[in-house]
DNA sequence: CTATATTAAATCGGGTACGATGTAAAAGAA
DNA sequence: TTCTTTTACATCGTACCCGATTTAATATAG
């Protein structure tokens, strides 16, 4: 009865196919973005800043739900590769801006088709694009709520 | 028209809310398995070894579709902490068999409760996990053939 | 039977990922 | 104003995570 609660098989396990998910993403992401030389997380810290630019560290990091000890050395790292600025804010000194540099403006239509070509070569019958994404944004919220307590 | 294929919203992409997902689980797991000293990808490890036990380092890999150079750390860690053991073939003198410890399952009871009562608290309204779960593995599917190639 | 190819592990380098800690600045309370 | 608390960022240690390379052993081909 309650047995199987903890026999549960891996192929059961919600937390093993997101894991798994997760994963592939990365790796179809990093294929597409080979020629830029760029990571996925790097490619989402991008994504957010052609959404919205200049902003505070802190925006990127409460945005993307990356820790500010993951996100920095990042930032730096797209820095040194031209990507984006940091610039110190006028207003609060211990804050600082990031913004995006015209290589990462000019870049960005190659990027999002250089993707696109590599999610074209994934078949995606069967799977309910607009219900998975109402999943996952269910869960994430949940994941959201706890993280606040 | 087109133009807003590359224009999509940092909250539309399925990529990012998988990623925030997986690093949300990995979160929740940690929590739970913090009394155990063990971190999310090590009780995935567990998790196969209590399901097929005295399996060759290349079968988990395979099972948890992660790399040698990912695994090979994690299992000598594990080792170290007497979770696991690990004995050399005598059928294949290259490869390396992995074997639960005692202490393994002594602990699976304690560790999955753990993880139940964790997982206790979180609010799964509005989520469908089946077909949550179907979404996923369809995908998961996917990324594997996209893989073989 | 020998030469070649494949396979299982191990190792390495670069890049996340997090929680904990430190520091300086800003915000709030007395 | 001054004391206290909170905030933004930076840094550190531990643990993934992968692709590439190396090494030894097995399997296959000629």
């Amino acid at each position: 009865m309650e047995e199987d609660l903890f026999n549960r098989s891996l192929d059961d396990q919600l937390c093993f196919e997101v894991y798994k998910a997760a994963n592939g993403f990365s790796k179809l992401y990093k294929r597409a973005l080979v020629p830029f030389q760029l990571t996925f997380p790097q490619y989402l810290v991008l994504l957010a800043l052609w959404e919205e630019d200049n902003v505070y560290i802190k925006r990127i990091s409460d945005r993307l739900a990356i820790s500010i000890g993951t996100l920095n050395p990042m930032l730096n790292r797209l820095t040194a590769q031209k990507w984006i600025k940091k610039v110190p804010s006028p207003k609060d000194k211990r804050a600082t801006l990031v913004c995006l540099t015209e290589k990462a403006h000019e870049q960005k239509r190659a990027i999002s088709l250089s993707i696109l070509q590599e999610i074209k070569s994934c078949n995606t019958t069967g799977i309910d694009g607009q219900l998975f994404l109402q999943n996952l944004k269910r869960l994430n919220e949940e994941f959201d709520r706890i993280e606040k307590n």
